[in-house]
This record gives structure tokens, C-alpha cells and sequence, in this order.
DNA sequence: TAGTCTCTCCCCCTTTTTGGGGAGAAGAAA
DNA sequence: TTTCTTCTCCCCAAAAAGGGGGAGAGACTA
């Protein structure tokens, strides 16, 4: 016989704890070990000796201690907990915290009695579990450029670099060098050089890395 | 009767776009155009009055033009092509840059069988698509640099930077030289080499841009 | 105590970048 | 027609970056 999950829940709806809970015991290799209101609860309960779970299911809004603050609990005492957000929240920020912080799987309420079985069993495996709408966003954020933190698009000098000036400052962003550039755009290296040097012109940069980073900002990689 | 939706496939491989046509043929909603065996071919293609297809399915590795330079120049020409990457690269730098380049999805040459169909629906309807190893690595590239200590498989890589690392990457990517950078720390030219090296063996990037790319997405500039 | 990690510096060498200059061809604009 | 921009390529030289390697001091840790 498998050996059983076992699973803490936490909510601040106690409906919607009993929900999860009714769904989930549909599946006799998950059982439902406890359950916690509030994020104070649910730091106080894994503190607890003895008081442990395969998996935690966690809501972002909570009082006293939110979901946040409870994963950043579990980083500070260097605990490994697995846990699942659940969270009615589908936006990229949170998300992206919700990841940096360390969360195993990510579901959203509107399709979580689909997913949560599944989640479950595939977190308490090791795995990563994120549904659709999650994956979506979150490779969409992906293929949107990267932001710098605090800086508007400034005047775009971007009108004023030619085309050419254009293909090699992106190739110089993915890290190509000059005879890399000058293969891929069937040029000369002296020629690609003669772009670089105009590129740092007309941006007023130092070097290569000031010329990647005025890409990132006016998303032109 | 719904709408037809045509495909055009390019791959260097002739053998390959017989068996994708094969399991094309299995649903009368798709058909295919065309096909290429060069990226030329594709961009010539494309190029000429009266044709068009409502979904490209284009492989990486091709000769005269691979698959990044046929997306460069829909981006060039301002077409908008709707484009699924049917490679067999899983890497995510490779993934990272076809999404960079605007395709609409990508999957993998071994478990093309079962998505092909489904990737040509969801991508002519205007969503995106991504096998399901496409999808963990990039969401395993979006979290697992944050992944945090004790925690998870792997150390992560920003943890696993030193403290002199951190400050060494944060002054490259604010375009300093070594010797600008070996000045404002009081350190010899020849050890903030040592640092940048070790950067580049730890973070598996080219160059300095790579470096300060690595920092931004990293927020640790 | 022995081992590992970090910080520091050095040697060698090759490749690339940066900085200065010039210049021809094509095309568009004045 | 002349002028301007863009694209292309070249020369030279100095500075910087990249790629090996080694090595000592100090601190932490198994």
C-alpha cells in the first residue's frame, strides 16, 4: 500500500476549507492532517514538535500573518515545506513573489477542484505544479522584456539608431561577440565594429554591458 | 462548416514533414499549404503576393536561414505570423530567445505527435502553446534562480554567490571597467579578474553582458 | 586536526573591445 | 547637382576581457 500525503490547509473562509476538504477526500492516498485560519496559526502549528505535513495548502489573504509572511517564516527557520498557493490572485507580481519565495505549485481558486488532487500528488513528488491560467501568465511575463527597477522608457534615442544599429545592439544583448554578430548578419567584423562604435555614441555608454542594458530598457531585445 | 486553418511547415528534414502531415491529415479542420526545407525558402515563401498560412511550423536548425533569422525577418517586415517552434532544443536560452522573438508556441520533436494538433488549434485561435517540458523549464528557469537555501534540489545560484561576487557583478553591470571596478572596492586589477571569471563559470553566461543580464533579472543591481 | 571556502594576488597568453582615423557605393533629399 | 545618410569595409593601436593555471592567509567546520 502507498503511503499517504498528508496535507494541512490554510484559509481564512471556512467554507472554502471545507470544500477543499470534501474534494479531497474523494482520493484515499491524501488525508487532510489539520487546518489553520490565520498564518499565525500556521507558523504556530508547524512549530509545534511533531506537527508536520507533506504538503501545505496555502491562501495569500489572511489576517495576522498573510501567505507571504508564512513562507518567509519557513525561509527564515530554514524549514523545507512544500507548499501550494491557492489563491484567487492571478497577477504576474504575485506570482513572481509567490516563486522567489519559493512556493512548489500555484493554483487558482476558480479551477482549483480540478487541479488540487493532481497538485498535490505531484508536489508531494518533488515537482513543480502550476495551472493553465498560472503558466500562462507566467510565460507570457516571460516573453515580455525584462523591466529595470525604477526607470521609465526614457525620450527613445531608439528612432535614431538605423536598422543595422538595430540588429547588432540585439545580438550584442544575447552576448555575441563582433565575429559572432558579423556571421550571423553576414557582415565584416570591422563592420560590425563600426556599429558598436556608433552604438556607444549615440547612447552615450561605456561599453557592451551599457548597450545590452539600453536595449533592456527600451525593449528592443 | 467551421474554417479551415491552413499550415505551413518548414523543416530541413523531408522525412519529418511527411510524418507531420500524416498526423495532420487525421483532422479535416487543418490543412497544410506548403513547405519549406530551408529558412530561405520559408522567407520567400511568405514573401510572395497571394501567399499565406494561418499557422508556421518552423524547426530551428535549418540551412541558407535558420529559424531565429525567418522570425527576425517577420519582425523586420513588421508580419505578423503566427509561428510554433517544433525543435528538439529544450534549452531554455534557446526557448527563452524564440519567445523573445514573438513565436506563439513551441514544442518539443519528441512529444510532437501528441501536440502538433492541438498546438496548431490553440495558436491559429490566438493563444499560445507550449509542451508540457517546455512549460517546466521555463517556469523552472523563473523560479529555480530564487529557490532558497536548505531548500529544494539544487543550491541556488544566486545564493551561491560570495558577497565580493555580488558586489563585483552589481559595478559590471553598471558598465565599470576592471580596473574602475578594482579602484572603487581597493582591490588589485588582477583579483576583480579573478571574480569575473569565477561569474562566468558560475553563471554559465559569455561575456559582461551576460553578467548584467543575469543581475537584472536577478534584481541584484 | 584536516578539509573546505572565501578572499586576495600573481603568472601566462589570446581574443575582443574600444577609440581614432579614413573611404567608397547607393540612395534619398534639398 | 550637390549634399546627406546609411551601409559597408579598412588601417592603426591601446585597453580590456577572457581563459588557463597557481598560491597564500584566514575562517569556518566536520
Amino acid at each position: 500500500m502507498k503511503k499517504k500525503i498528508y496535507v494541512h490547509v490554510a484559509d481564512d473562509h471556512k467554507i472554502l476549507i471545507e470544500g477543499i476538504i470534501a474534494v479531497i477526500n474523494t482520493d484515499k492516498d491524501i488525508e487532510i492532517k489539520d487546518y489553520s485560519l490565520t498564518g499565525q496559526e500556521v507558523v504556530d502549528w508547524f512549530d509545534k514538535k511533531g506537527n508536520k505535513a507533506d504538503v501545505l495548502i496555502l491562501d495569500i489573504t489572511m489576517p495576522i500573518l498573510d501567505g507571504f509572511e508564512v513562507l518567509r517564516h519557513f525561509n527564515k527557520k530554514q524549514i523545507n515545506q512544500k507548499v501550494i498557493i491557492l489563491s484567487s490572485y492571478d497577477d504576474i507580481k504575485i506570482v513572481q513573489e509567490m516563486l522567489s519565495l519559493g512556493c512548489n505549485g500555484y493554483i487558482t481558486k476558480n479551477n482549483a477542484g480540478e487541479h488540487i488532487v493532481n497538485a498535490i500528488k505531484a508536489v508531494a513528488n518533488g515537482e513543480q505544479y502550476f495551472s493553465e491560467d498560472i503558466q500562462k501568465i507566467v510565460i507570457k511575463s516571460f516573453s515580455g522584456k525584462f523591466v529595470l527597477p525604477g526607470d521609465s522608457p526614457e525620450k527613445s534615442l531608439i528612432e535614431a539608431l538605423t536598422e543595422r544599429e538595430i540588429d547588432v545592439i540585439r545580438l550584442i544583448s544575447r552576448e555575441y561577440s563582433s565575429p559572432e554578430i558579423a556571421d550571423k548578419l553576414n557582415l565584416a567584423v570591422s563592420t560590425v565594429d563600426t556599429y558598436r562604435k556608433s552604438l556607444l555614441k549615440k547612447l552615450k555608454v561605456k561599453n557592451a554591458v551599457g548597450l545590452a542594458m539600453y536595449a533592456v530598457k527600451n525593449k528592443i531585445i
